[in-house]
DNA sequence: TTGAAAGCGTTACCAG
DNA sequence: CTGGTAACGCTTTCAA
């Protein structure tokens, strides 16, 4: 190993005694190289330990840096504690791994929603995914924006240049809630996703309701309300099992006069807290209580009880998010994508007690 | 609007009527620029809708990409189905992201345990963790120590130049076996986590042992040899629940004259798997099995049960990966680090029953 | 099929 | 404190 410094495609060319152009299109796969020539141009590369074109040099020159950023508003470990992200990214990295582009982590923090422009601005990025949280007034948005980074968002709000992906959440909770209301539940409560991540937890007061900050739990609520009219509403938090089990004893608390007959949580994460406020208040599942969820997820934890539930195709929205980045990477401009759920009746839901 | 072409750097110098390298000054902070001068090149900027220095015209000067590597061997789903994983990560990027340093996830896929050459070589890459597993003969590795970038590794097996960060899985382990054999248990039985990335599942031959593909699954097998001599080892095919339910109730057959009496997980996900795989076999934890796992993670949804456990700080093992990169990305070669474990007693080990 | 030359947008270095 | 100039390592015309 006699080498000073790290070879460069220019070493090689030389050293291969062809132009530095031809080596380029050796490395890029191009037909238009004459066998011979490319073999010597291998070769000079194995000699000298030469691990293929710089990617800054490349991306600097092709405008393309093989890197997407994945906007996950919070810390790693709230993230990723919910397995809809997780498959949702998932799906994700299924359709962009394969494309040589990798997806790059930007949390916010325990305060933030969303990364800081320090982080942002330092870092290459050929597109942004909004993940877990819409674009909504976030500040990083602007900066992008002058970037002129695509943008595809989850289940957020949108705007004019951000290509949407979602779920008809107020048509699948609406289903679920008649469902319910089939089974003769009038008195339904709702625990809520948290409508802004500012840590509050409790009853919905209308002015913060206002002022929800996510459009999924909007539109979850909406769908109840489109069967049942008005209905309390309980805050979460974040989506955790604890969170749902904390909302469950206070809503469930057996002393209550106007105990709901069934809770609906906007996540099956929270629903799994309601289920275990149940047991420990000594409420049988479905016969004093129905309990239901959203998303589908696969809770190893749960059974024997299967959840009654909203199933959402999350891998499949990760693929099609990936295939919309795709889409714009190449320059085009997906369109929005509505993806569709269904019911999914299980054990956790039953005919409404007998006041 | 009337720009026709994104603003760059010499754009804005030429607007601000200064040099671009004096533009450049003000955008890197620096002290050296007349307080005028700045105002007027971020004035020149903000009319421009300048959104800062291209990130990757930036690196390829300045030899660094902001983008750190995250090898976490598998599919997104199951590194980030362990809590290990996650919150391994996020201490990594806690100590990371105030730096402007982002981590890009390099997942494999089904078949493959690391990322592809194809989705290395096209992306920046200032340095790499091997998260959730080592390098060990990865392909992969000799294409990174080409690049020259530099290589952290978690419980890895390590190398000249990769810098390892790890815990004492043996000691660790060897003290909760001591306090089993304390309990009077001989008969213990190790569930263990995949010793390759293949899918196998079963008991561990001597052949499969010797060819065991990471050094802590080794290490905690050791551990608990170190006090009972040799014992029957059970591989599971991931890192989960149901996979520690499947062995237990292999394990545990009740009409097994041998069944062991203390079952030892090298993971607390596959410690709650066994822990179920008891219950539905009628068996009483801990009166007429003992569990014990490792890791000492929180599962919210195990409790009224507190798993024995090693307990090792995952998190701060996480922050001292981040700090390693950090030495590393300033030029300097950190230490190897071994962080400490400690035996956790929980409810879930106690006296061997009388044969 | 190959080569020459021109940048990509920035920062580092050295003068002034 | 500011300006000029030369890279950084590559790809992309355009010619030959």
């Amino acid at each position: 190993m006699s080498d000073r410094t790290r070879p460069t495609l220019a070493t090689v060319a030389a050293r291969a005694e062809v132009a530095p152009s031809t080596a380029s299109l050796v490395f890029s796969g191009s037909e238009r190289v004459a066998p011979a020539t490319r073999d010597r141009v291998l070769a000079a590369a194995a000699e000298l330990g030469y691990a293929g074109p710089d990617p800054v040099a490349r991306s600097l020159r092709s405008r393309r840096s093989g890197v997407v950023g994945a906007v996950i508003g919070e810390r790693l470990t709230y993230a990723f504690s919910d397995p809809v992200a997780v498959q949702l990214l998932d799906g994700v990295t299924e359709v962009l791994s394969p494309l040589g582009v990798g997806l790059l982590l930007l949390p916010g923090d325990a305060d933030r929603h969303g990364p800081t422009l320090a982080q942002l601005a330092h870092v290459p990025l050929d597109a942004v995914v909004y993940a877990t949280c819409g674009p909504e007034d976030d500040p990083a948005l602007e900066h992008l924006r002058r970037r002129e980074v695509p943008i595809v968002a989850v289940d957020g709000p949108g705007g004019d240049d951000v290509v949407l992906v979602g779920v008809p959440d107020r048509r699948g909770t609406a289903e679920l809630t008649r469902h319910l209301a089939d089974l003769g539940h009038r008195r339904v409560a709702v625990v809520a996703l948290p409508l802004r991540l500012d840590g509050t937890r409790g009853p919905v007061t209308a002015e913060r309701r206002a002022r929800v900050h996510f459009r999924d739990v909007r539109e979850r609520a909406l769908g109840v309300e489109d069967v049942l009219g008005p209905v309390p509403l309980w805050e979460t938090a974040t989506n955790a099992v604890e969170e749902g089990a904390r909302a469950g004893r206070v809503l469930l608390d057996v002393s209550a006069a106007d105990r709901p007959t069934a809770v609906v949580a906007q996540s099956d994460i929270l629903a799994a807290g309601v289920l275990r406020a149940a047991e420990s208040l000594g409420l049988r599942v479905p016969e004093d209580v129905s309990v239901a969820g959203f998303d589908g997820v696969d809770l190893p934890w749960l059974p024997p009880v299967r959840l009654t539930t909203v199933v959402q195709p999350t891998t499949e929205k990760g693929r099609v998010v990936g295939r919309a980045v795709t889409e714009l990477l190449a320059g085009r401009r997906p369109a929005d994508a509505v993806l569709d759920v269904h019911l999914s009746v299980g054990t956790t839901t039953g005919p409404a007690p007998r006041a």
